[in-house]
DNA sequence: TGAAATGTTGGGGCG
DNA sequence: ACGCCCCAACATTTC
């Protein structure tokens, strides 16, 4: 008797190649229907946001293109998830649904939800491994517990074992004998209206093989270079992998496959520090979703108590100057106007616009966690939460509260002659080097020769930092005390 | 995956 | 030649 159909729930892995729910199905040998559901109230509080949606609506175009180029195609549907699925198996008579597992909360009680559904309708579910090298459960501290401190988790997700071969795309998918109904992707209504996704489309290409274009051209241009560039905003030498992986258009066994493979090869020092210092930021995105799956409150609160009870500021009008950089602070405003029209941010900016948002404005985290999470194309709940709550000093292994960034002296280091001000803030473009990162101490003659009038050309800074970074101190001692 | 304050050292100018 | 001071460079501590 000929095997029954197998829905293939794609979820966060927009891919065919090294696809293991995908695998899964096509062992189980009968046609496979393909689905992606839409399930916005199935994310609890954090449905994908306006740049995540429109990657994700250009990413199902090409995952829709390439199951037509092997003879299958993508359903569309939108609701419940489990609803939907079982659904779907109706009117298929399929017999499993096969899909990837998440970590974050949401999305396993929505797995659970599917489940028990699929349980009462008679149908298999298959849930798979594969969006991290280190399954949450698979690593554990000798006590036996999660981990939380960064060093010693790496070094037992490596120690655990040799990461496999990934699996090549099937060349043929059996088509279902007859497809159900379907959605057309503009009906999911991903796209934003009206249309700001102009500064998107140009810095990105969602899908796939772009996700794998980006990374042959990162392996073939900037690995050697990549530890000491990866910090500097004003260079490219990121790998920009970072969107591809959250949606799961390349897995991180194949990133870390071929890097390895890219660094044996060259044998020289360069590329093999350059592949460790990739291969060790696949690591943190490992220990983002290990700690977002042992400690799922951590999304919405401060992983160390304690800091449930920091003394922040309300200050609406800070919040609002910081997400549109307008802060009068150049490499804050830089990071900023660079998210805000890419859906994208340097990693090094990232960092300091935290701080700045954090200790020199003194507002909640969790405020700059939402931001980021409606402007990242690659806004990732388990990332997005370790790096806000290690910039807060309230997370796992995370930089003490009193280390401030001095935004000024981050420029000078990392954007030394103001390239990346320049550019994303281009009415400070003509400002020599030795001013650009404070321009509000400039003489006031370079800054009539730069065309900058502070507070018409340019805002003034909403706060001093010494004075700030001396506010954040006494707030932490208030803290300490209480 | 800081920065500022504070401490230490050592070379050179100078009386 | 010597002691003293200055200060840059570096190290350590503190937040």
């Amino acid at each position: 008797m000929a095997a029954s159909p197998t829905i293939v729930w794609f979820r966060l892995d927009l891919r065919l190649a090294d696809q293991p729910a995908l695998s899964a199905a096509v062992a189980r040998g009968g046609p496979l229907v393909p689905v992606y559901v839409l399930d916005d109230a199935g994310e609890g509080d954090w449905p994908p946001g306006g740049a995540a949606r429109w990657w994700l609506h250009h990413s199902l175009a090409a995952l829709a293109g390439a199951l037509r180029e092997r003879g299958s195609r993508l359903v569309l549907r939108r609701g419940a998830a489990e609803a939907q699925l079982v659904r779907l198996a109706r009117e298929t008579g399929a017999g499993a649904v096969a899909w990837s597992r998440r970590v974050e909360p949401s999305a396993r009680e929505q797995q659970e939800r599917v489940t028990r559904a699929l349980a009462a309708a008679g149908v298999t579910a298959l849930p798979q491994d594969g969006a991290l090298l280190c399954s949450p459960d698979e690593v554990r501290t000798g006590q036996g517990g999660p981990f939380q401190v960064f060093t010693p988790f790496w070094k037992a997700c490596l120690a655990s074992g040799a990461v496999a071969a990934p699996r090549a795309a099937p060349r043929r998918l059996p088509p279902a004998a007859a497809w159900p109904d379907s959605l057309a992707l503009a009906e999911l209504g991903l796209l934003p209206r009206p249309d700001w996704a102009g500064g998107l489309a140009a810095a990105w290409t969602p899908g796939e093989a772009a996700a794998a274009a980006r990374l042959r051209d990162f392996l073939a241009g900037s690995l050697p270079g990549y530890p000491r560039e990866r910090d500097r905003p004003d260079r490219d030498g990121t790998s920009r992998l970072s969107p591809h992986l959250h949606f799961g258009e390349i897995s991180p066994r194949q990133a870390w496959r071929a890097v390895h493979a890219r660094a044996q090869r060259a044998r020289s020092a360069p590329a093999a520090r350059g592949a460790e210092a990739l291969l060790r930021q696949l690591g943190w995105r490992e220990f983002a979703h290990h700690l977002l799956w042992h400690f799922p409150h951590t999304a919405a609160a401060p992983l160390r108590r304690e800091f449930a009870d920091f003394p922040w500021r309300a200050d609406a009008a800070g919040l609002r100057a910081w997400r549109r950089g307008r802060t009068g602070c150049p490499l804050v405003d830089a990071g900023m106007r660079q998210l805000w029209r890419t859906g994208w941010m340097h990693n090094r900016a990232r960092m300091v616009v935290a701080s700045y948002l954090v200790k020199d404005l003194l507002l909640p985290w969790q405020a700059g966690a939402r931001w980021f999470w409606d402007t990242l194309v690659d806004a990732d709940l388990a990332n997005n939460t370790l790096g806000w709550q290690w910039t807060a000093g309230c997370g796992a292994d995370a930089a003490p509260f009193f280390r401030v960034f001095n935004p000024a002296l981050q420029g000078a280091k990392f954007d030394p002659d103001g390239a990346y001000v320049r550019r994303w803030v281009p009415e400070l473009a003509d400002l020599p080097a030795a001013w650009i990162q404070r321009p509000h101490a400039a003489p006031a003659g370079v800054l009539a020769e730069g065309g900058v009038r502070p507070g018409r050309d340019y805002p003034r800074p909403l706060v001093d930092h010494a004075a700030a970074r001396q506010r954040a101190l006494r707030a932490l001692r208030e803290l300490k005390r209480s």
